[in-house]
RNA sequence: GCAGGGGUGGUCGAGUGGUUAAUGGCACCGGGCUGUAAACCCGGCGGGUUCACGCCCUACGUAGGUUCGAAUACUACCCCCUGCACCA
């Protein structure tokens, strides 16, 4: 590839490069000196499970590996500690050097999914941040005013509003921004909301006498409610480590619309092809749920496998478009003999009260081997010979079979 | 320390002595429809018990008292926010 080609390629579903001169330049001295760039990207050690919004930025890294340059997988183990300024959250639990380092084998095993194990390094930022005392830290804040740090929007915001902007949380961007410095970023990711953080990093490169990184953010990938954007927290996520089956559900589940933004930045689809599906699906030609069904299963194959995602997508049929019953049921066991359905339905765990699950019964939403239960006080009969099947509205399946011996159930009369 | 504001169900947010298990939005769950776990429409949404009407618990920061009756008024305490002061 040219140096334009690069550039353009890596453009794709980025935000912003700051500055792209300078992007230039770093890539056609690598191309001269043979010298790949060091590219960083970094990670919150307290929450490792990795899910689609993650992947927005790290498929960006890949891109860079894949032009040869080498990826540095930053974990924040200090940054951590010291709390992220979103406003909202209270005192971080304190992680145990164990604890992160179970989290970082979760990260590698997850990244890895994507990235090239080869050219990614993997970095703690305690191993200079511990080693800096107070007085290294009060000098590395010497570099900075107090009216650059209060440029960042939200700090500036919370202070107008007069809301609380603890001190520690303006050392945030700070030790971040010397994460590049440690590490001589020549390039550092991160999503739209990282930008002022990245710039932190160029100002205190220059600072420290370093070549400036060139920062490049990408969007923020929406959640399956299409409304706020994807985070575990608000439970609006698809995690990379999901079964194929959920997957395929969750990613069915969002709007048409929001298929597009998923296209555009979960897989390797070029923008005029997804052009080309839109405007079909708009005339009509093609029916949109097939479409979802593709990106369903483009990016199950990246986090599973083709025969994964097609699995998936069988079973889907089966289930939804079909209304049968799904290939492998669990099957649980409860003592034989005549239960009452609520009361059935709480031990085996499809509702976890009583309360609740005379409701989905009375709404219809239970059905024992088929058969729609409407009536709280029938009896079921449960043996060990057969297993029965219950289903909990379209999709909570369970065999439930009779055993002798535990905790016998009798219905009194 | 002083002054003011505030702590309500998963969440946001009403309610300021009595049909208040607590309006409404969101989230979530069930049903219908379908092209999907889209969209849309309908219903539900603390728990226990009853075939059922219902009954009984628990809940509005914590504890206590007032009252026939308190999320609501009172007292003490805890926590959060804002301003001022103190300290540098």
């Amino acid at each position: 590839m040219t140096i334009d080609e690069q550039i353009e390629f890596l453009r794709k579903g980025a935000v912003e490069i700051i500055r792209e001169e300078d992007l230039r330049a770093k890539l056609e001295r690598s191309a001269r000196t043979g010298k790949p760039l060091r590219v960083k990207l970094g990670a919150d050690p307290t929450a490792p499970d990795i899910h689609l919004g993650h992947t927005v930025v790290i498929r960006k890294l890949r891109h860079f590996q894949e032009l040869g340059h080498t990826v540095i997988f930053l974990i924040g183990d200090f940054t951590g500690l010291i709390g992220d300024p979103s406003g909202k959250s209270a005192t971080r639990p304190l992680l145990t050097r164990e604890e992160i380092n179970a989290n970082a084998e979760t990260y590698k095993r997850q990244i890895f999914k994507l990235l090239d194990p080869d050219k990614t390094e993997i970095r703690f930022n305690s191993e200079w941040m511990d080693a800096m005392d107070a007085v290294g830290l009060v000098r590395l804040a010497s570099h900075v005013t107090v009216k650059q740090i209060l440029e960042r929007d939200d700090f500036e915001q919370r202070l107008a509003e007069n809301r609380p902007l603890a001190l520690h949380e303006v050392l945030y961007p700070l030790v971040m921004g010397y994460d590049s410095v440690a590490l001589e970023a020549d390039v550092e990711l991160g999503g739209t909301d990282q930008k002022f953080n990245l710039l932190m990093g160029r100002n205190l490169q220059r600072e420290y006498n370093q070549e400036p990184q060139v920062v490049l953010t990408t969007p923020l990938l929406e959640g399956t409610d299409g409304v706020q954007k994807m985070s575990k927290s608000l439970g609006n996520y698809i995690g990379i480590d999901e079964p194929p089956a959920e997957m395929f559900g969750k990613i069915m589940s969002i709007s048409d619309e929001l298929m597009w933004p998923y296209y555009e930045l979960l897989t390797d689809v070029s923008a005029g092809d997804i052009e080309q599906m839109r405007s079909r699906a708009a005339n009509g030609e093609v029916n949109p749920r097939d479409i979802k069904v593709e990106l369903a299963k483009h990016i199950i194959t990246d986090f599973h496998s083709k025969a994964d995602a097609d699995a998936a997508e069988e079973e889907f049929n089966r289930i939804f478009r079909r209304r049968e019953v799904p290939d492998e049921i669990e099957e649980r066991t409860v003592a034989a003999g005549s239960w009452k359905p609520p009361r059935l339905l709480v031990e085996v765990e499809l509702a976890p009260s009583m309360a609740e699950a005379r409701r989905l019964i009375e709404q219809g939403g239970v059905r024992v081997d088929g058969e729609r239960i409407v009536r709280a006080e029938d009896e079921i009969p449960v043996s060990h010979e057969r297993a029965i099947l219950i289903q909990v509205g379209k999709r909570r399946f369970l065999r439930v079979r009779g055993v002798f011996g535990g905790r016998v159930q009798q219905t009194p009369n």
